[in-house]
DNA sequence: GCCAACGTTGGC
DNA sequence: GCCAACGTTGGC
């Protein structure tokens, strides 16, 4: 796997931010600043430029899969744990061993169709997929290669419908 | 170190 | 709005 592109989910709310505000941003990039999950910062500390992600929809109607993205700069300190007036301002972070960190990613491409949760259930090959568990919580997570390939190949047999 | 209480996530 | 499934906090 050394040197390997890494795939990876990504989850967010689309009221807060969606994969269209994604693609408005300038140069399609954005920081994925706000993470406040152990877990989900020891991910993101191991990604790397060019990895892809899978971009998720959650708390949407229907919950889903709705395009893709790159990671086009790897983890560096997330400004908003030092902003008192930031929501995700940590008093407990010190400045000079920062506890958050941020990536950032651009917008690769939006699928025809979003691939809802009900869609991915239905596929054998998705069975061990993380954001299938029940009672997943986790809002950046690795996407298994063979997962990555299936969704994609989903994605084509939906759009030659 | 245990674990109850609490807060959050996110599908439904 | 409900609530299951977490993760975190803090008393002990």
């Amino acid at each position: 796997m050394a040197g390997g592109r890494q795939y990876w989910l990504m989850k967010s709310e689309p009221e807060a931010f969606s994969i269209d505000d994604l693609a408005r941003s300038p140069k399609k990039t954005t920081s994925w600043d706000g993470v406040r999950n152990y877990q989900a910062r020891n991910f993101m500390r191991t990604m790397r430029v060019g990895d892809e992600v899978l971009f998720y929809h959650s708390n949407a109607d229907p919950p889903s899969v709705v395009g893709i993205a790159e990671v086009v700069k790897s983890a560096y300190p997330d400004a908003t744990q030092f902003d008192r007036l930031d929501t995700h301002y940590d008093p407990d972070s010190d400045p000079d061993q920062p506890r958050w960190v941020m990536v950032d990613i651009r917008f690769v491409r939006k699928f025809m169709a979003p691939m809802s949760l009900d869609l991915l259930r239905g596929q054998v090959g998705l069975k061990g997929m993380e954001l299938l568990r029940k009672g997943s919580r986790l809002s950046v997570q690795p996407v298994r290669a063979e997962e990555w390939n299936e969704i994609l190949r989903l994605e084509r047999t939906q759009a030659d419908r």
